[in-house]
DNA sequence: ACTTACGGTAAGTAATGACTTACGAACAAG
DNA sequence: CTTGTTCGTAAGTCATTACTTACCGTAAGT
């Protein structure tokens, strides 16, 4: 599987993308992160490895904490994706549409 | 929902996205989009609907037949909500964090 | 060492969503 | 008006995935 396509899974659920949300307010532990959601603490963990292995999100270790972070060049390489991929074959897609 | 949240959810099916691909490719009828997939018709159909809610393909009636396209005003919307909001969001996370 | 706090993982359940078959509507052709 | 073609939708099944509870490992504090 390609990153994009991890990457467009990842985000294609709407607590994930609630916690990204979250995250963009700065890095936050499991703990911290799980107490502004309805679901269980296990449930944000499985969500955040789903983004972690879509390097989407990083984390690191602080004692018995483990501190999650957006990954702006995961972000970055998302959009770079939709710019070349997408504007590319779009632009061939209206070029032909238009030369009906 | 808003609009990024549907084509997002849209996207995150690779079924949807191998049906965006061959889109790609120009317009199609719902029959000649199936012929290339291991899956029934109406699952694609399905899948039209919700790429069509989604505002990610249009369709037109063609007598019997109903042609398919990509529609780039989808796009172009979720690439400037990828431009605008994630841009500034994660500039700003990026700040936040370098301040540390 | 013992205890408490924190979080990952395993295993099972529940809910969501992708799929199938069956059917009916709309149009074209004879 | 009948027949064939194309496609959407309804209803039900099956698979996936989101979730829970239970448990274990690790680190910090006493």
């Amino acid at each position: 599987m390609t990153y994009e396509q991890a990457q467009l899974d990842a985000l294609g659920d709407g607590t994930r993308r609630a916690i990204l949300d979250h995250l963009l307010a700065g890095p936050m532990p499991v703990g911290k992160l799980a107490a502004d959601f309805p679901i269980s603490r296990p449930a944000i963990s499985q969500h955040l490895k789903i983004l972690k292995d879509a390097n989407l999100v990083t984390d690191r270790v602080d004692g018995t904490r483990r501190v999650y972070q957006i990954n702006s060049a995961g972000f970055e390489f998302l959009r770079d994706y939709f710019d070349r991929f997408w504007s590319h074959a779009l632009d061939a897609f209206k070029n032909k549409v238009e030369e009906q």
